[in-house]
DNA sequence: AATACAGCTTCCCCTTGGGGGAGAGTAAAG
DNA sequence: CTTTACTCTCCCCCAAGGGGAAGCTGTATT
């Protein structure tokens, strides 16, 4: 089938199948007389395969590791759960440090009238040197 | 006082500030003969000000908003706030987009064995179509 | 059959926030 | 005077595609 099928089937857009494409990640067929790319269905499920783990996250390296340990019928689980642990720790330093912005933030907003004065304890807080 | 010191000063590196002078953030005055940049203590206190603010996870522009009002001495402190408070609720999005996110990792990973075997619940879960 | 329109191709520039490094001028120290 | 440390501009690079131009191709309508 034709890009525009493919993407719409495995729910991406087809500027993603096509730079999915062209960095090798999901390498379709060509139609020798146009150059249309062809994918079969394997090439979908792949797709889809790589948009659901981008959605969880997962960098396109990651995705392409992903993808090789799911086309490999030797890889053992351990290998997989390796990669889905250390994105879980990933996520949570983001998250630690997320929410302690947020604290931070909302200690400044708390102190901070909001009212038509000039004064602003977060400006303020933003202008200390350490 | 050149790039280097003021840099130092600020706690940020070189690049960055001669960055932040090319996209006209903050602005220094040039050396005549050499034209090496001439940073005041003024620009210092606002480079450090602006790093302050990115490491509270504002984008560049909203620096330069605050940047503004930091200048402005007839700003509003609601202004400040308003800004404040869109940035706590970004971050609220997205903390609980990466917390939805790390749910579903962790549900995926405690299904899995991370044996010498073959299957995984992972790579499934990663292939299953809706 | 001719035309219109949708879909495909490559190519290039744009985004964020700088990092790395080349080649050349300058300043300060030995 | 030479070496070394800064500084300058300029260009390419990262992720992960998006937007759009210019030019084929395929299909549908008249």
């Amino acid at each position: 089938m034709n890009i525009g099928k493919a993407a719409q089937k495995a729910g991406l857009s087809v500027k993603t199948v096509r730079y999915y494409a062209n960095i090798g990640m999901v390498s379709p067929q060509r139609n020798t007389q146009t150059s249309y790319r062809d994918y079969a269905d394997d090439d979908v499920a792949k797709l889809h395969f790589i948009g659901k783990a981008r959605r969880f996250n997962f960098s396109i390296e990651e995705c392409k590791e992903l993808l090789s340990l799911y086309e490999d019928k030797n890889r053992t689980s351990q290998e997989v759960k390796t990669l889905t642990l250390a994105k879980i720790a990933e996520i949570d330093s983001k998250l630690t440090e997320l929410t302690s912005l947020k604290d931070q933030l909302q200690l400044l907003a708390k102190g901070c009238k909001g009212n038509d004065r000039p004064d602003c304890p977060i400006l303020d807080a933003l202008s200390i040197k350490p």
